[in-house]
RNA sequence: GGGCGAUUAGCUCAGAUGGUUAGAGCGUACGAUUCACAUUCGUAAGGUCACAAGUUCGAUUCUUGUAUCGCCCACCA
C-alpha cells in the first residue's frame, strides 16, 4: 500500500495533478477514445458570459454537465462536450463602459468606436482566461480543443449566413415599429430584457373638453389630440367616433378627434384616454388600428422635443412637474391619486424604457416561409410553416424532452403570447449588421458589397441572436463539417430554467429554421443556488460563494456534491458550507476505506473474475448489483440527484459500517477460504465502487484507483461502467 | 391580471404510478471508541406529510376548493 494512504486525503494537491493528467490523456477528446466508444453524445457547454468570474450557479451547471459526460463516456459513448464563452454583448460593454467611466470619466463616444471595442476586446480576453482555469479547476472533462467564442470568426460567419438566409426569406425585416428603448445604455432592448419595478407615482385626472382623462404621464400629453373610448360605453354615447372637438390643452387650444376603440378598458380611470403613439405600445397598436397620426414628444435622451412648446428642452421628471403645475393653474388638473404600478426597467442598465418608434430590424415569429428539409413533428419538408410553430411542434411532439416536465408549460404559454423579436442593438459591442446602405439602396448578404458608396449599418445584433446557433455554429456550421454531422442534434442541454425563453426556445427555432432538426433532445433545468438563507447570491450583498475557495478549503469533489446531492432539476437550492464539510469528510471517509481495503488485502493477489465467493459474499454480491442496477436506472433517467444519495449511502453506511466492520471478524477469526473470499469481495467491490463515485467525485477516485493492484490500467475515466 | 410551482422531522430537502412501522443529510440527547477514519461508530428523541371536502375497501400520494409562500409572464392608460 502506498503510505500516502496514511496522511489524510489531501485535494488541494491531489486535484490539478489529475487534472493534467486527463488532460495529458488527450480523453476529453472524443477523436482520441479507445474503439469502443462509438455512439456519439453530445453536450454544448452553455458558454459563460465574458463579463468576470464563475459563481456557484456556473459550478453547478458544470458540475451537472461533467457528471453525465462522464457517466456516458464510461458506458462507451463517444462523448463531445464543447466548452466555450459567450461574448454578451450588451452585458460586456455596460461592464466595461462602467469601468471606464469610474476611472476616467469617459463614455464610449469620449472613446470613439474602435478604441471602446479595443478595450473590451482585452477585458473579454482576461475573463476568459480567468473563466477557463476555472473551469479546469471544477474538474470539467470538456473538449478544450474544440472550444468556441461565440463572437469569433466563425460564429460570426455563422451569424451572418442566418442574417441572410433569414433576411431573404422575408424573416428578417426593418421597419418603424415601436421598441423598447433604454435611454440611459442609448439601445434598444428586447421584451425579454425588461424587468418590472414596483413604482408609486401620482394618477393625474385632467379636464380634456367635454372629458376627464387619467394619466400618469402628463408630459407625453402635448401631441394627444386623439380620445379614445369604448364603442359600448353608454356614458360617452352622444360621441361619435371621428368627431371633432374643440378644447384648451396644455399649451392653447387645439382640435381633438373621438376614436371608438375596443381596447379601452370601461371599469378603469374614466373610461376615456388620450393616446401617445410614438410612446406606448398600446397607444401605438390603436393609432395603427385607426391609421392615426403619430408624434415624437420625447428624444432618445429622455428630453421633451420642440412641440412641448415652453417646456421644449427639459428632462422627464422636471418637466412632469411644471405641467402639472400649468395644467392647474389653468384650472384643468381635476383632482389625483396616490397609484402604484409596475414601470419597465433595462435589465442590464436600470434604465427606465421609454419606448419608441424606431427604424429598427426583427425577426418575424408569425411569418410562413418554407422549410426545405425537416425532420420537426408536424411539419414535413417542403411544406410551408413559421418559426413560432417549429418552436411549437419539436417539444409538442416530444422531440425536445424537457426535464422536469412541468417547464413545458411555462414554455407553450410564452410561445402562445410571442411577437416579433427586435434583434438591434445600438450598442457597438457584438455581431454587426450585415446590411449595407447606399442613398435609398438596401444590400444584404453575407460579404461586404464591392462597389464603392456603401455604408454598413451601425448597428450590431441582440447577444442571443448569436446564442440561438450555438449547437450548430460552434460544430463549425455553415461549413459541413464531420463533427456537425456526428454530433448534432445534441443530446441534453443542462442549463439554468431563467433562460428558457432568451436561449432555449430561440435555439429551437433557429435550429428548426437553418437545419431543420431539434438542437437537443433533453433539456434539463438546473435550479438556482442561492445562500444558506435562501438569498440569490450577488455582488450587492456579499454573500457568493468562490468555487475556487470551495475547492481550496474543501477540495472541488466536495464542492461538486454538495451541488448534485438531493437537489432535484428545476428546484432552487441553498449552499451552505456545513454541507460541503459533510462531503470533505465524505471524501475522507472513502480514502480510509482505500486505506482499509489496501491494508488488509495485500497478502492476495486482486483478481477482477474471481467467482469462488462464499455463500454470505455472494449475497453481498447481489445486493451490490442491485444498488448498482437501481444507480444507473436513475442516471439514465437523469435523476443524479437521486443517484448520488443513494451511492453515498451505500459505501458509507453500507459498505464502510456493516460490511468492513463485520470483515474485521472475518480476518482476526474466520477460516482461510472465506477471508480469501471476503478479501477479493472488498476489491472487487471497492473497485466497482470507485467506478460508480467517479462521475461524482472525479478525482478522488482517479487518485485511488491508480493505487488499485490491476495491471495495464490506464485512467479510470475511460473505464466500463460497472452495469 | 394570467400562468407555474411549493407547503413532509428543529433546519435543508427527498419520496411514494394510493396499500403494512413515511426517508436522508445536518442538528439534538445519551453511550462507545483513538482498534481504516483531521475522527468515527451505536442508540434514541422528533412528523394527524398546510387546511377542508370529494373519489376509494383504503389518501400524506388522485380530484376540487381554501390559506400562506415563491417564481415567471403582462400595454390597464
Amino acid at each position: 500500500m502506498n503510505d500516502k494512504f496514511l496522511k489524510p486525503y489531501n485535494p488541494q494537491e491531489t486535484e490539478p495533478r489529475i487534472y493534467k493528467e486527463w488532460l495529458d490523456s488527450g480523453f476529453f477528446n472524443p477523436d482520441n477514445l479507445p474503439e469502443r466508444h462509438k455512439i456519439p453524445y453530445t453536450i454544448m457547454m452553455p458558454p459563460p458570459n465574458v463579463t468576470g468570474i464563475l459563481h456557484m450557479g456556473h459550478a453547478m451547471m458544470l458540475t451537472v454537465e461533467d457528471i453525465m459526460i462522464r457517466y456516458q463516456r464510461m458506458l462507451g459513448k463517444k462523448t463531445l462536450w464543447l466548452p466555450g464563452t459567450d461574448h454578451a454583448a450588451i452585458a460586456t460593454q455596460a461592464r466595461v463602459e462602467k469601468d471606464i467611466y469610474k476611472k476616467e470619466e469617459k463614455n464610449r463616444y469620449d472613446l470613439g468606436r474602435e478604441e471602446l471595442l479595443k478595450r473590451i476586446d482585452k477585458f473579454a480576453k482576461e475573463s476568459h482566461d480567468t473563466i477557463t482555469s476555472q473551469i479546469k479547476v471544477l474538474g470539467a472533462s470538456c473538449d478544450w480543443s474544440r472550444e468556441a467564442f461565440t463572437l469569433d470568426e466563425k460564429r460570426n460567419l455563422a451569424v451572418r449566413t442566418v442574417f441572410k438566409k433569414m433576411y431573404d426569406d422575408g424573416l428578417i425585416y426593418r421597419g418603424n415599429r415601436i421598441i423598447n428603448w433604454d435611454p440611459k445604455g442609448q439601445t434598444t432592448i428586447s421584451d425579454d430584457e425588461i424587468v418590472y419595478e414596483e413604482e408609486k407615482t401620482k394618477f393625474y385626472y385632467f379636464k380634456y373638453g367635454p372629458f376627464v382623462i387619467g394619466t400618469t404621464r402628463p408630459e407625453t400629453k402635448f401631441g394627444d389630440k386623439y380620445v379614445v373610448m369604448h364603442p359600448d360605453d353608454k356614458r360617452y354615447s352622444e360621441y361619435k367616433h371621428g368627431q371633432k372637438i374643440d378644447l384648451e390643452w396644455i399649451n392653447g387650444p387645439i382640435t381633438a378627434t373621438v376614436i371608438k376603440d375596443k381596447s379601452i378598458d370601461m371599469e378603469f380611470g374614466t373610461g376615456v384616454m388620450t393616446i401617445t403613439p410614438w410612446h406606448s405600445k398600446e397607444d401605438f397598436e390603436i393609432g395603427e388600428r385607426h391609421n392615426l397620426d403619430k408624434e415624437q414628444i420625447i428624444d432618445k435622451y429622455g428630453r421633451l422635443l420642440p412641440i412641448a412648446g415652453e417646456f421644449s428642452g427639459m428632462k422627464i421628471a422636471e418637466a412632469r412637474l411644471k405641467i402639472i403645475e400649468k395644467l392647474k393653474s389653468k384650472g384643468l388638473l381635476e383632482r389625483e391619486e396616490d397609484y402604484i404600478h409596475n414601470t419597465a426597467t433595462a435589465e442590464r442598465t436600470g434604465g427606465k424604457i421609454e419606448p419608441q418608434i424606431m427604424n429598427q430590424w426583427f425577426v418575424a415569429v408569425n411569418k410562413k416561409f418554407t422549410l426545405p428539409h425537416s425532420e420537426i413533428n408536424g411539419i414535413s419538408s417542403g411544406a410551408e410553416t413559421t418559426l413560432k410553430e417549429i418552436m411549437k411542434n419539436a417539444v409538442e411532439g416530444g422531440l425536445v424532452n424537457i426535464i422536469p416536465d412541468y417547464f413545458s408549460k411555462t414554455y407553450f404559454h410564452w410561445i402562445e403570447n410571442l411577437s416579433d423579436w427586435c434583434i438591434s442593438r445600438q450598442i457597438w459591442y457584438g455581431h454587426r449588421i450585415p446590411v449595407w446602405y447606399k442613398g435609398e439602396e438596401i444590400y444584404c448578404d453575407i460579404e461586404a458589397p464591392k462597389d464603392d458608396g456603401y455604408v454598413q449599418d451601425e448597428d450590431t445584433l441582440d447577444t442571443w441572436f448569436s446564442s440561438a446557433l450555438w449547437t450548430f455554429s460552434a460544430l463549425g456550421w455553415p461549413e459541413k463539417t464531420k463533427d456537425l454531422e456526428l454530433y448534432h442534434p445534441t443530446d441534453v442541454l443542462e442549463t439554468g430554467y431563467g433562460i428558457i425563453f432568451f436561449w432555449v426556445a430561440r435555439m429551437i427555432m433557429m435550429s428548426g429554421y437553418n437545419l431543420g432538426t431539434i438542437p437537443f433532445k433533453n433539456v434539463y433545468f438546473h435550479g438556482t443556488v442561492r445562500d444558506a438563507k435562501g438569498r440569490i447570491m450577488s455582488k450587492s450583498l456579499g454573500n457568493g460563494m468562490d468555487p475556487l475557495e470551495v475547492a481550496k478549503k474543501f477540495g472541488m469533489d466536495a464542492g461538486r456534491m454538495a451541488l448534485i446531492v438531493g437537489i432535484a432539476p428545476g428546484t432552487d437550492t441553498k449552499i451552505a458550507e456545513d454541507k460541503i464539510k459533510g462531503y470533505k469528510n465524505f471524501a475522507n471517509k472513502v480514502w480510509n476505506i482505500a486505506r482499509f481495503v489496501f491494508s488488509n488485502t495485500e497478502d492476495v493477489k486482486y483478481d477482477p473474475t474471481f467467482e469462488d465467493y462464499n455463500i454470505s459474499d455472494k449475497e453481498l454480491i447481489d445486493e451490490r448489483r442491485a444498488v448498482l442496477e437501481d444507480i444507473t436506472g436513475e442516471m439514465n433517467e437523469y435523476k443524479i440527484y437521486i443517484a448520488s444519495e443513494k451511492l453515498y449511502h451505500y459505501i458509507w453506511h453500507r459498505f464502510a459500517d456493516i460490511i468492513l466492520e463485520e470483515s474485521k471478524k472475518i480476518f482476526d477469526s474466520g477460516k482461510p477460504e472465506e477471508k480469501v473470499s471476503r478479501k477479493q469481495f472488498l476489491l472487487k467491490t471497492f473497485d466497482e465502487i470507485l467506478h460508480a463515485l467517479h462521475p461524482f467525485m472525479p478525482f478522488l477516485t482517479e487518485e485511488i484507483w491508480s493505487e488499485m493492484p490491476i495491471d495495464n490500467k490506464k485512467l479510470l475515466m475511460i473505464e466500463k461502467w460497472p452495469i
